[in-house]
DNA sequence: AGGAATCTTGCAAACGTTTGCATTTTACCG
DNA sequence: CGGTAAAATGCAAACGTTTGCAAGATTCCT
């Protein structure tokens, strides 16, 4: 005894507390809001009933009441390849940048991973479900369609992905039409002439880095650029990469992965056919995830900053819900020099 | 004209629908929710129109009204070393399956990211935020014993980490004592006599795999393994790694590395002083990350089954919500064997 | 056709907070 | 000390669903 002398009636709702506190629910609801017009005695007291008892006060339904929930949901579309984004060290990261980010600001996330091709509805769904205050989407995957639709009547959403021209939905992203360019133009740079663009251009921001890539090839008068789809998982990227390999080697001396993941598969390919790289065949990736500072040699890419885009995100998100009208942001993609071109 | 005449008046609550059906709010919420107490047609009807309108019932009242929000926390309490996990693949790939697995059997994902020695109330104020359903914890982190008082008074919550023998909360994650002895072993098995561990051991997790690999070199009679305790996050523990070496260089010939990650590491250290792996050292990891095929030498290792592990934490948790009691999950590890050791 | 059994629906009370408005208490001033 | 301004509290109505209970409508059987 003693020590269970605390917690002795269960108090679970603010009419409980309020009970205890000799007061009425309203004021132990201002009081623990934080609000000025409570007397600073009771609101000693009801903290120190509130904390004795571990009282926190029912989020459903405060969020109910308020409108609002204090809650930010973040979607992952799966696309074309469902299975990608398990594997996909880039998205994860950013995810991580994110709920940091997000907890700093005092919002809870909600993360939903949705097939739409299963589930048309999947944005409205998860927007209309009145659990979240706002959306940020991770990857346009093949949904830009979808997503401008839902802009034009839905304000708080920001996406991570490609920016367009003219298009209507607020998105935060690299550059990567310009990541493209640096990319083609460093294998250039490095003795490349006959150039190929591993992974699967429908993917939007992959169709841009292959622009980019495009851009220069055709200023610099090279032949155009040999495309090389693949899936994004490494299991099925690993055959694709061989077979494509089989087929255009002795024809190209250069690649452009679309990503380090990918490049990284690559690179072994390469290696077990015994070819030399940079000497035989120059490589580049995208992204510059932990990988391609431990393969070997240590892979050449073209960085994104993701902490800066998961600020990037959240900022523009919250002066949305704030009710502002806010522009894209593109961020400037960086060449990353080490061993590969 | 014409396709607008849909989405005439905006309907956003159940009642809304109702008056537009000419029926009650109870009937409506009733034919939504599915129930079998309502007349086929006037289901028909009242779906129809919500399908018109792109209706759905606001999940914070039903939440509030039916105690229950068909939402489970997920939470990872970064010890120590706060920037860990944001570049820790092994919790975010997990984090990838409890994803998929629980949006499989209807739940959403609510994530949060806490640091303990910030915030000693942590799983308390989570779980009594009234958000959530259960909660997944990811890792014990150093918060063992909180998480055991909590397991107390809450049922539904299980965790990812180590089992401890009598330990009251409920767990799941790989036999990380028999994954020791297995690194031990095959380093061992590969002609390594003097052994080193690379890793923290005040996490559980290390400390156990450590613990099992001493069991080991007791058996064999081996001189005892000799402590390099490092971060998790790269940028900290390269140069970790980098003065171990320098140190204990020629009084080692096996490295058990705690994490792929530390593994990987440590072997790009390795080849900058020149030493040859696995001839002068053997090096074994753990997890089998994909980083694991993309080393070179290729990363011999022992194998987590994330997948399973997801599966399990999702299945032991409904279970507990469903009332039951469960026990804790341990799962296999798997040694794999590749080219460093 | 009459009545019981079965289906369908409507009614209204919750769920736990928040907040505008009214009311009481306290503080202040001449 | 009377009176007014200001501060603190209480009251009660929302927020949008769900659901037990009762009432109304159908169906079925004899």
């Amino acid at each position: 005894m003693g020590e269970d002398r605390t917690a002795r009636t269960a108090v679970r709702t603010i009419t409980d507390l309020a009970r205890l506190a000799g007061v009425s629910p309203g004021t132990v609801s201002r009081a623990l809001a934080g609000k000025s017009l409570v007397n600073a005695k009771t609101r000693e007291k009801i903290e120190a009933i509130a904390r004795e008892h571990g009282f926190r006060p029912n989020q459903m339904a405060s969020g109910l009441r308020r409108q609002k929930t204090g809650v930010i949901g973040v979607v992952i579309p799966l696309g074309h390849d469902t299975r990608q984004q398990i594997s996909d060290t880039f998205f994860m990261t950013l995810l991580g940048f994110l709920a940091d980010e997000l907890t700093l600001r005092g919002y809870d996330l909600m993360l939903r991973r949705v097939v739409p091709k299963d589930d048309a509805d999947w944005l409205d769904r998860f927007i209309g479900s009145g659990m979240i205050d706002g959306v940020i989407v991770i990857g346009q995957s093949d949904q830009f369609d979808r997503i401008e639709e839902v802009a034009d009547g839905y304000g708080p959403m920001v996406v991570w992905g490609n920016h367009a021209e003219g298009q209507r939905h607020c998105v935060v992203g690299t550059d990567n039409r310009l990541g493209g360019r640096q990319a083609a133009e460093r294998l250039i740079a490095a003795g490349a002439q006959r150039l190929a663009f591993l992974g699967d251009t429908t993917a939007i921001e992959f169709a841009a880095r292959f622009a980019g890539a495009e851009d220069v090839a055709r200023r610099m008068g090279l032949p155009p650029i040999i495309e090389l789809p693949t899936h994004l998982s490494p299991e099925r990227a690993s055959d694709e990469i061989a077979r494509h390999l089989d087929t255009v080697m002795g024809r190209i001396d250069g690649i452009f992965a679309a990503t380090d993941t990918l490049a990284a598969l690559c690179l072994t390919a390469l290696r077990t056919r015994g070819v030399a790289v940079p000497g035989d065949i120059k490589l580049i990736g995208f992204d510059d995830l932990p990988i391609a500072s431990h393969t070997v040699p240590l892979l050449t890419t073209v960085k994104q900053d993701i902490a800066a885009g998961a600020r990037g995100l959240v900022d523009l998100l919250l002066r949305r819900l704030a009710g502002e009208q806010t522009e894209s942001l593109v961020l400037p993609p960086q060449l990353v020099v080490r061993q590969t071109a």
